[in-house]
DNA sequence: ATTGAAACTTGATCGTT
DNA sequence: AACGATCAAGTTTCAAT
């Protein structure tokens, strides 16, 4: 989990590449939909892609969601500093990917901080998420800013829906 | 773009969200299975998803993808700072968002600049892309960081799969 | 807007090359 | 490993509520 580890073999070659271009170009995983798209063969297509699922290249059937359609249109990226200590890295990152509206938490090379980002649909939960960060026990400091827009990944993929609270949220509006 | 805008109208209710999370936790967007876990009838829940679909909440079929599997398991966090100019804020995300391996561009409030979040195979890419960043006309200086291990969002969707030298590149090893 | 059942489409399988 | 034909399985439609 270091760098790169273990058996990194892969046996993907060009047709395997054809096949996720035009998955990720029609946004469709259809094999049906790829035949008629690459000209390879549907019984090939399902074939390749059962190997890259073996594999653990392909994984969960995702949608892609705008999130700034439902009212998350909040992004805010902050880098949060940790003190170091045996574990802390493990630790300390469990609790931010624990924080609601927190979708994706990196570990950083340097001194021990983490870059985090959080989709939101509130001001107000943007004070709450920062004050969270602080909370945990090891972190000595923050540093935030906003998103005004973003240029690239404006949709985001059903991987992790979290926001159980949206509902009311927009009722209270 | 700025902020949010328009038609902010999503007539999403919790019935919807029951159908997202489960989108979410098992990872299919198949009616039938949905209709397992959440006792939701499969018509129905074909009913709330085209809805969704049509407001534009749901966007393509995705398909989660481990990036490291396929050796892509270099990530890089930079910071981009641009000079400030009529329009600079779209002509400079549009380069950054263009170079092979950027995934993630945010244009960020405070000074002008840019967050952006580029995936690689291999340690030269990285000194290849920081020059590209630094090539594009605008780019005042840069600052990045390595990641070292990603404790939130390991896997990827493919949305705009675009490592078409990635054979060659695992060839080379 | 919801649903059960029918109609239809498609993804998965199988056997051959 | 590739693929055409086949069939089970799934999605979508429809009519009634």
């Amino acid at each position: 989990m270091w760098l790169h580890s273990e058996t990194d073999e892969t046996d993907m070659d060009k047709k395997d590449i054809r096949i996720l271009k035009a998955i990720a170009g029609e946004g469709t995983n259809s094999p049906d939909k790829i035949q008629d798209i690459t000209g390879i063969p549907k019984s090939t297509v399902h074939y390749r892609l059962k190997q890259l699922r073996e594999e653990g290249v392909l994984k969960n059937d995702l949608m892609e969601m705008d999130l700034s359609e439902i009212g998350v249109d909040i992004t805010l990226i902050s880098e949060v500093y940790a003190e170091f200590g045996e574990g802390y890295h493990t630790t300390v990152g469990e609790k931010l990917e624990a924080i609601e509206g927190v979708n994706q938490v990196y570990f950083t090379m340097g001194d021990t901080d983490f870059v985090v980002i959080a989709n939101v649909t509130k001001r107000a939960m943007v004070e709450s998420i920062i004050e969270d960060y602080e909370s945990i026990a090891e972190i000595e400091r923050t540093s935030s800013k906003f998103v005004i827009s973003t240029v690239k990944d404006e949709t985001y993929p059903i991987n992790d829906f979290e926001y159980e609270t949206l509902v009311d949220t927009l009722a209270e509006k």
